[in-house]
DNA sequence: AAGAAGAATGAAAACGTTTTCATTTCTATT
DNA sequence: AATAGAAATGAAAACGTTTTCATTCTTCTT
């Protein structure tokens, strides 16, 4: 079970190696015609297969690039990586992926692999900590583009930034405008950028009203409780959860704004539960514009990103970089034109306030 | 920025390469517990980083499985993906993703790759069809498992098999139950094993009950039309076209059963919008239990699979017999008692048929 | 017709490991 | 105390490429 090398197909095709070398992989010099078209046939008779790991050794460089994200099973994650791979095979490039929870340790664990592997090149969403492996494979020249929020930045990295905090300041302007002034807001614990920007962009909106910020109407929980369980994601269960607390705590409150549009759908569906309706009696708001987001009842009002075109745009760029490795004449700034925009998409999910005071119904 | 090699540990550490190789690799050969610490020390000291494709290249073993799946932009696999991943890196395994939209071209390309990268093992998750490139790879040893519908099977693969035709039995049974007789499928055009089981198992579920099948229920269509919108899963929106039809073409019907959650989400949608109540009027059933079927309203009505358990299997599986790869002795048999059984969720978007025979409206 | 420039080819070293085989050092048995 | 055997180490070849450098073969210019 010997492999096909270059050698069997030079010593058939009767030429040298290096010539054999030349055509097979991407060096630009020159051979005849003739005897590169007889190098290709013999090569597709013996079905030659080339050596990557071989060429890439020599020539330190492996076309692929490592892609780090928290987690598949959240349904931002699958479109952006989508639209990665798609440029990516485009391009002849293979996808690294690694999911890491957002947990320091496997983050750290995930790399050193990718550093292992000789890759080049990493793509980083949503991952707002550093760790020693990662700023070993800047150092070694590697190159690192990361997509955060906008108050985060890898040293060394080219540092993509979505507006987090302009997507929540769009998502309470747009419950202010109905006639909101009691918003809940309802997040993960802060230990992440996006949802510190997050925070901040809600209180901003509130204070450019003049309505004042309420810490009765947040919620915050630890995300560590139920990470154990894999099989499913947490996040609308912690919605459902989340809706008790509320009426309990701060049923005054007129509309709710989920972290994400998992998390709205698991408000709606426990408020359901008890019979209260959306948008009459809570408005409720989400993130993502996940692809369900569409089609539920009531359809969800969320504040949208263009993941697969984020995605193209994220994985295009590596590309470029890595193409043009060995000079790295440019400095770590991004392009602005390459941000793609955010927009409010509005559903039935939201209305405006009810006008009684009412409800509390526990 | 030259690496640092297992030359240089071995300077430092007054040892032959051979040393430093044994205590860094995987390698059993005895070494004296003082060279082995002052080995690791100086490696640590050094930040050495084992190239791995130096090592694969001497090995012919490289620690990652290559996963192919139609597209991960479908909610049924990122938590398959989700459980391979974990016992993968669990493992020292790293993945390497494709997304081949079952198109044979692209299948092909994607396993070349494969080949060039030297893995010896693939996943392969309702693919049914075999490609040149594929058939390579098993020819020279590769591990190919494939999980598929209960009537495909890969010559020379460990063929994992889902029972798609039980799964549609025990929805129509279901259906049945409830006193449906006129039950609508749509699904996909039938070039894909899966598809073609769903409906044998229709048909089964039908004829065991006695109920003749009715040509005039059964929605087929293309999936190419719409295939270039990479940006949404087009199911759903399938899902609302189909009603459309449906509505013209055979409004007695008083069940639809679609080809999964998605496009159920989407018939529910388009019945909503027509004013057209479910399960009252039409009882949906779809098929995955996706993470969101249970937060919809009304919730649907599905058949599941662990899709986590089945990731984790399907990857244990593959990585126990990448470590035993040079003793091939066993068959192609796969064991019985790793089949993840599947089961009927019930939940609002069933009921019984209702007994009017009012409805078309258009 | 001679020579220069360039095009095409080949030889061989290098990339960073693992592993076989040979050698040295140790331990235990007699 | 001698030696068999085991344990620990080292030297060197091999894995399959790419690429530098040297060489040969063309083709043009004068």
């Amino acid at each position: 079970m010997k492999n096909i090398t270059i050698y069997d197909v030079a010593k058939k095709a009767g030429v040298s190696p290096s010539t054999v070398s030349r055509v097979m992989g991407s060096s630009n010099h020159p051979v005849s015609e003739n005897v590169r078209s007889k190098i290709l046939r013999v090569a597709k008779e013996l079905n030659y297969i080339p050596n990557i790991q071989a060429r890439g050794l020599k020539t330190q460089n492996n076309a692929s690039v490592g892609v780090i994200i928290p987690s598949i099973d959240n349904p931002f994650y699958p479109q952006l990586v989508r639209g990665m791979s798609d440029v990516a095979v485009g391009h002849g490039f293979s996808i690294y992926l690694s999911n890491c929870d957002r947990e320091y340790a496997l983050t750290d664990l995930q790399v050193q692999t990718m550093l292992e592997h000789n890759i080049k090149g990493i793509l980083s969403v949503y991952i707002d900590r550093t760790t020693p492996s990662l700023e070993q494979f800047v150092e070694r020249g590697g190159i690192l583009v990361s997509l955060c929020g906008r108050n985060f930045a890898y040293p060394g990295a080219y540092n993509f930034q979505t507006d987090k905090v302009r997507e929540a300041e769009i998502a309470v302007e747009h419950l202010i405008s109905l006639g909101h002034k009691k918003i809940a807001l309802i997040i993960n614990e802060i230990n992440c950028q996006i949802r510190a920007d997050k925070l901040q962009g809600y209180r901003q909106a509130l204070q450019k009203s003049g309505i004042a910020f309420n810490e009765r109407y947040l919620y915050v929980y630890q995300e560590e409780a139920d990470l154990a369980d894999n099989t499913k994601n947490g996040d609308a269960d912690r919605g459902r959860a989340s809706v008790q607390m509320l009426l309990e705590r701060s049923p005054e409150v007129t509309a709710i704004l989920c972290m994400n549009d998992i998390m709205a759908l698991g408000v709606c569906a426990e408020l359901r539960n008890r019979k209260i309706r959306v948008p009459e009696e809570y408005s409720v708001m989400g993130f993502d514009d996940s692809f369900f987001s569409e089609f539920t009842n009531p359809s969800l009002t969320t504040v949208a990103l263009e993941k697969y075109e984020w995605g193209k745009t994220l994985m295009q760029f590596m590309i470029d970089r890595l193409e043009a490795l060995p000079d790295r004449s440019d400095s770590r700034e991004v392009p602005n034109d390459l941000l793609v925009p955010v927009h409010l998409v509005e559903r039935e999910s939201t209305g405006v306030p009810r006008t009684d005071n009412l409800v509390i119904r526990p």
